[in-house]
DNA sequence: GTTTATTTTGTAAGCGCTTACATTTCTTAA
DNA sequence: TTAAGAAATGTAAGCGCTTACAAAATAAAC
C-alpha cells in the first residue's frame, strides 16, 4: 500500500514538473488550437493564413488561444499542404571571401522581412559541386533559387523550370542573357580600370586576375581588362597576367612575381579588392612605393580599400544594393508578378591614392 | 470537323512539347515510382531511406524508375511523416563580419556532407531579433540549431526545449555553462594580451573594444583584458576604454583619438581584428610607427592580419574547427547520441610585428 | 417580414510521405 | 520434405495542415 502510494505520488509529481516547465508530450497542433476556441481547424488556419476573412471576435479567441497553448504551425504539414515552404535556397561560391558577405546580409534580410527564410549552400567554385546543390535545395522543398554568376551547368536550369522553381542570377549581368540576372557587367565594368590608367600614362601592364575557369565574373573582369588594353594598342604577354585564388596571400605572391620581372609593370590591374590589398600590402612589405613605382587598382571597393595607405583605386559596386533586387525579384516572382528580368546595375570607379602617373625616373 | 480536328492536333501537339520539354504538369510522387517499379510505396521509402533492407533486384528497379521519372522526395512529405526536416538553423550576429564567415563555412560545410541543410538567419546583435529569428527557425520546422554567444533571451532556451530542439552556442565556452557550448574563453584568452604587452614593459595601455552591451565575446575580452591589467596594478581611465562597432573606419577613429590624447598609450589593445587592422591603417596613415611609437595587438587572427606591415600580433582562434565541432555535436545528437555537451578550443597567441618593448626615448 | 445576396464558418478530402504491423517469401535446420 | 525462424514486402493508417465546397449566419433589398 505505502509503496502504491509513493507511485502515485511520483507519477504525479512527474506530471505537475511537466507541465510546470512547459513540457508537453506532444505540441499542440491546429486542432488543439480549434478545441480550445471552440471553432473549426479551418477557422484557424484563417486566422493564420488571411487573418481579414475572419470576423474579430473570433479572430481573438483563436489568437488567445494559440499564444495560450505556444502553438506553432508546423512546417512540413504546411509545405505538403500548401505547397510552399516559403524558403529561399542559395548558393553562393564561398562565405570566406568577404565580397559575398555584403551581397547575401542584404539578400537574406530582405527575404526576412518578406516572410522567406534563407538556406544557405556553398559550390567552392566548382560547377558540379554547385549543381549537386541545387539539387538538395530542390529537395528541401525552396520556393525559389538565387545563384551567382552566369555560367551554370544547363541541368541545373532544366531542373528548375521543370518545378517551376523561380531563380535569379547575380553578380553578373548580360543585356541578352536567357535568364533572369540582377548585377552587372563584369566586362564593361572592369575595361574603365585600364582606361584610367593609360590615360594616367601607364605603358607597362600586368593582371592579376581569379581563376578564370569555372568563374565567369572573374573571366569576364579579365577579358575586359585585356580587351581595353588591346583597343589602346597595349598586349600583355604571358608571364604578366597571373591567376590565382582569392586570397590576400595569392595576390601578395603574384605582385611579388611581376615585380622581379626583368621589366616590371608601372601598373597592376586586379580583378578583385582582395588580390589588390594583398599587391600593395607586398609592396608596402617589400619597400615598394605605391602609386610611385607602381600603381594598383582593385575591383569590388571592399571596405578594407579605402582605409589601406594609399587608399586604393577600385571599381564600386552596390552590393547591397544587388542583394536586396535579387531578393525582391524572387519576392515578387512568388507573389505571381512578373518583374524586370534582367537588372542592370551601375558600378563607379572610385579614384583613390593607390594609382597615379608612372613615374618616367625609374 | 475542320476546326475540330484542329483542335485535336494542337492539344496534341502541347502535349507533346510538354513532353518533350519534360515539363509534366505535376512531379512524379512516390506512388507514380511505385507502380512503375511494380512495388509498394512502402519499398520506394526504404530504397530511399534503408537501401540495404531491400533485395538488390528490386532496389535496382526502384532506383531506375527513379532516375526515368526524375522522382525527387517532397521534403514537406517528408518532415510531415518522418518528423525531421533536415534542416538546421543558425543564428549569427552578421554576415558582414569577416570573423563568423570562416566559423560558417565550416559548419555549412559539415552539415552538407551529414545530409543537412543549412538555415541562415542574421540578428544584428539584436538580442530581441535574435529571439524572432529563432521562433522562425522553430516554425521552418529545423531539427537543430546553433546560437553565437552565451548569452540569450531566456525564452529561447525554453522555446527550444520545449520541443526538444538540441541546439549548441558556440564563439564562446564557459565551464559551468548550462547549455552545450563548442568554444573558447573570451575572457581568458584576452587575458593573454595585456600579458605580453605588460611583459614586454608597457604602462600606458588603452583598449578599443566592440560593444559590450549585448555582446557577451566583447565583454568578456573586454573584462579580461581590464582585469589582466588590473593584476599588474594597471587601472584604466574612461577615456582609454573606447567601444565602437566592429568596422575598420570605427577602428581607425578610435585610434586617432587614443593618440591625441594628453598621454596617449603605448599599446593598444583591440578586442578584434577589424578594429585592430583600422587602428594600424590610422597609424599609417597618420604617420605613426608601429610598433615603434605605439604597439598594436587584435584578437581573431584574420587573414588580413598576418599580412599587414607590421603584421598583427594576435589572438588565434580555430574557426575552422569550432564550426566543425559545433556542427557534429548536432548531427551527433539528432543521430541518438551524447556527445560532450562543453568542448573548450585551444587558442594561441601569435606574437608578430606590431608589438614591441615600449621606445622609451617617446 | 421575406427573399436574396453576401459574408463567415464548418466539413472533409486530400497533400505525399513514413512506419507499425500483417503478410508473404526465402533460409535454415531437423 | 517440412516446420520454424528470419528477411523482405505490402497494407494502410496517420502526420498536421490547406482549401474546395457546403452550410450557416448576417446584411441588403424589397
Amino acid at each position: 500500500m505505502r509503496i502504491h502510494f509513493y507511485q502515485c505520488m511520483m507519477a504525479y509529481e512527474i506530471k505537475t514538473a511537466a507541465n510546470i516547465l512547459n513540457l508537453p508530450n506532444k505540441p499542440a497542433t491546429q486542432g488543439d488550437v480549434a478545441k480550445a476556441a471552440r471553432v473549426s481547424t479551418a477557422t484557424v488556419s484563417r486566422v493564420i493564413n488571411q487573418p481579414d476573412s475572419v470576423r474579430e471576435g473570433i479572430r481573438l479567441r483563436v489568437q488567445m488561444a494559440i499564444t495560450e497553448l505556444d502553438y506553432v504551425a508546423d512546417a512540413g504539414a504546411r509545405a505538403l499542404a500548401s505547397k510552399r515552404s516559403r524558403c529561399i535556397g542559395a548558393v553562393i561560391p564561398t562565405l570566406a571571401n568577404a565580397i559575398f558577405a555584403d551581397g547575401i546580409e542584404a539578400f537574406e534580410s530582405c527575404l526576412n522581412q518578406a516572410g522567406f527564410s534563407l538556406m544557405l549552400t556553398t559550390s567552392g567554385y566548382d560547377s558540379q559541386h554547385e549543381l549537386t546543390q541545387v539539387k538538395t535545395l530542390i529537395e528541401r522543398g525552396v520556393d525559389a533559387v538565387m545563384l551567382v554568376g552566369l555560367n551554370h551547368d544547363p541541368l541545373i536550369y532544366k531542373l528548375l523550370q521543370q518545378r517551376n522553381i523561380p531563380y535569379v542570377l547575380t553578380w553578373a549581368y548580360q543585356r541578352d542573357c536567357l535568364h533572369p540576372c540582377v548585377g552587372f557587367n563584369n566586362y564593361e565594368a572592369a575595361k574603365l580600370l585600364p582606361v584610367h590608367l593609360t590615360s594616367l600614362g601607364h605603358q607597362r601592364f600586368a593582371i592579376i586576375s581569379g581563376i578564370s575557369e569555372a568563374n565567369d565574373r572573374a573571366l569576364d573582369r579579365l577579358n575586359g581588362m585585356k580587351d581595353a588594353l588591346l583597343a589602346q594598342g597595349i598586349r600583355l604577354s604571358k608571364d604578366t597576367i597571373i591567376e590565382c585564388t582569392y586570397k590576400i596571400e595569392a595576390g601578395r605572391e603574384a605582385c611579388r612575381d611581376l615585380l622581379n620581372l626583368p621589366s616590371p609593370p608601372t601598373a597592376i590591374l586586379c580583378s578583385n579588392d582582395v588580390l589588390a590589398a594583398g599587391a600593395l600590402l607586398e609592396c608596402q612589405a617589400g619597400g615598394v612605393k605605391v602609386p610611385d613605382q607602381v600603381s594598383i587598382a582593385g575591383f569590388d571597393d571592399l571596405a578594407l580599400s579605402a582605409n589601406l595607405t594609399p587608399s586604393l583605386t577600385t571599381m564600386h559596386i552596390p552590393f547591397k544594393l544587388m542583394g536586396q533586387l535579387s531578393a525582391q525579384y524572387l519576392i515578387d516572382r512568388l507573389a505571381g508578378a512578373s518583374p524586370q528580368a534582367q537588372q542592370q546595375l551601375q558600378v563607379e570607379l572610385r579614384l583613390r591614392h593607390s594609382t597615379a602617373a608612372p613615374n618616367n625616373q625609374h
